[in-house]
DNA sequence: ATGAAAGCGCTAACAA
DNA sequence: TTGTTAGCGCTTTCAT
């Protein structure tokens, strides 16, 4: 009989009322008597209903849906960057799409899938200058870049503070003794290897320090990366005190390469890397690295999104979270002394 | 003027024809003249017209969205069974929303709001035996599990040859010349766990060594069980050969404690793990473990669940793909000799 | 090959 | 406080 879903007007028919009223029921109006609400409450649980969200994202003219999208999901970094993201969504009633764009052309497809066809309500571009990708943004529509600031564009963001992540991780090297310094950096297209790589600069020159540009390696983020630019200084013949790697696995790669050449950390060679990855403390030694908090990065780059959804004349923030130093032992922690 | 988004019906009104011809035109109906639908075509260009995917699910009862459940969307694992996933619905022209849940509860929740609503077609649930969520899951809605078989229910089902892979690892730690063999397992209430360890069972079986009980701990998953594991053991005075860990972050763990206990890996012992997770080849020793295609896995499903959704009567299918034995340091190749 | 009419399940505006 | 009337933008009959 009521094989097919019952929808409001089989509860108004059951509850003696119009379908309006169930409608403010569900939606909480005020404008109900406590005996009617009864009623309807009654009919509801009676015949099992539950409101079709399409058909109220078509009246209303809203998904309630975020899409986040990334260049990938299986990094951590993403990942737990995601689960915040959703965490907050889900909170003030939304859903969160996540979606991985490996480049730009599957990206364009992606933002034309979403915002084109009006899947979503906002939109959440995790590492926006990984490549061209963001020139593909539709303007007038709620966008958050996470990772990165906007340039010059008037988009909210929310960011690890990289310039003073990369400060700490040096003052910790050089307090630790270590003064020839070399830094390993991610892609230098996007913004927060730019940034590290400023903060590096700075502390260096803070300390009195040249900078050597022999002892600067861009890397791809990955571990091999790591290891490729500690093994070509070995081989040059001008192996550094201490790295700073712009990430975990760049760090990881340092590591396996100064066991190749034989080198002790912390005693020959000290390093440090940025994140926290999940295994960094079952590193061989285990890793000293700037602790990102990335979920709370996701949720707060939700929480701008909803804001700006809800009122497109809010304050455009650019937020920067801070680092967390977290002393392992591939750093010589002389500063204790 | 034209500030609103362009509707079908601006469409029609700008070509001079119908909206439903407009309609025919963008659902690539034969039924229309060339020459009608190019003035069509151009109308849409010129208005920059894209179909409302709202509007659409609304009026054919359909989504063209599935959703992804999984404890959660930072483990690596997951993480890329989503990837293929994604990958699979994408290319049907489908959207994936994956979700984490926690918990039962939020499993629950989550659920609800994504099936009882309508806002997806088809769910994937990886893990389904995590914990009971696979009692809070709706009857008559297409499902298929990832990473498990469904016990008794006719749910479509696809997950790495738990069984096999297990035998393949223990008859490569055989072939090494180790005898006696210790396993660390995952949570003994999921599939994958309870056939790993069936295999595991049987390969000793058939090379005729009894199961040493001791030799068996259950642990969470997690690189500190596969140290408290090992550590245990030691304790008792009572070390193996080799260890067989059900997964990678385990068979870490495992490398570790033998290295604070000053035993050489993989001459004192054997270390095999599951996964080939992104970084075991810069473990110390790089780790020899089970390889699982992930991506595959996930592309399988959704391919599976789509086919359900297609066709409700479509056969149940409980796939099983294969492991891959990736040889590395961890465990020595006297079988080469 | 094309158009007209109805309806998907809900919300919003207005009337009673 | 409650009910009535219109849509939201599309697809699906059924005519023509």
């Amino acid at each position: 009989m009521s094989s097919p879903r019952p929808t409001i007007r089989d509860v108004a028919r059951l509850a003696g009322v119009s379908h309006q009223t169930v409608s403010r029921v569900i939606n909480r109006s005020t404008d109900v008597t406590a005996e009617t609400r009864e009623r309807v409450e009654a009919a509801i649980l009676e015949l099992g209903y539950r409101p079709n969200a399409i058909a109220r994202s078509m009246a209303r003219g809203e998904t309630r849906m975020l899409a986040c999208i990334s260049p990938n999901l299986t990094d951590f970094t993403f990942a737990s960057i995601i689960e915040g993201a959703e965490q907050e969504a889900r909170a003030n009633g939304y859903l969160l799409l996540s979606s991985s764009a490996e480049d730009a052309a599957a990206f364009g497809a992606l933002v034309e899938e979403l915002v084109g066809h009006r899947r979503v309500d906002g939109l959440l571009i995790i590492n926006p200058f990984a490549d061209e990708r963001h020139t593909l943004l539709p303007s007038n529509f709620p966008v958050v870049f996470v990772g990165a600031h906007a340039r010059g564009g008037p988009t909210p963001s929310v960011s690890l503070d990289d310039e003073e992540a990369a400060r700490v991780a040096v003052r910790h090297l050089l307090a630790c003794g270590y003064r020839r310094i070399a830094h390993i950096s991610g892609p230098l297209v996007e913004d927060c290897v730019i940034d590290r790589r400023a903060g590096f600069l700075q502390a260096l020159e803070q300390a009195g320090i040249a900078f050597e540009q022999a002892w600067f390696y861009q890397g791809d983020w990955s571990a091999s990366s790591g290891r490729d630019a500690l093994l070509a200084w070995a081989q040059q013949g001008r192996l550094p005190e201490a790295v700073f790697a712009q990430n975990d696995r760049m760090a990881l790669g340092v590591l396996h390469a100064a066991r190749e050449l034989g080198l002790r950390v912390p005693e020959q060679l000290g390093v440090i890397g940025v994140d926290d990855m999940p295994l960094s403390s079952y590193f061989d030694p285990p890793l000293t690295t700037m602790r990102q908090d990335m979920p709370r990065i996701g949720r707060e780059a939700a929480r701008l999104l909803l804001e700006h959804i809800h009122n497109p004349c809010a304050p455009v923030l650019n937020m920067k979270l801070p680092a967390e130093l977290v002393v392992r032992q591939s750093t010589c922690s002389r500063e204790r002394r």
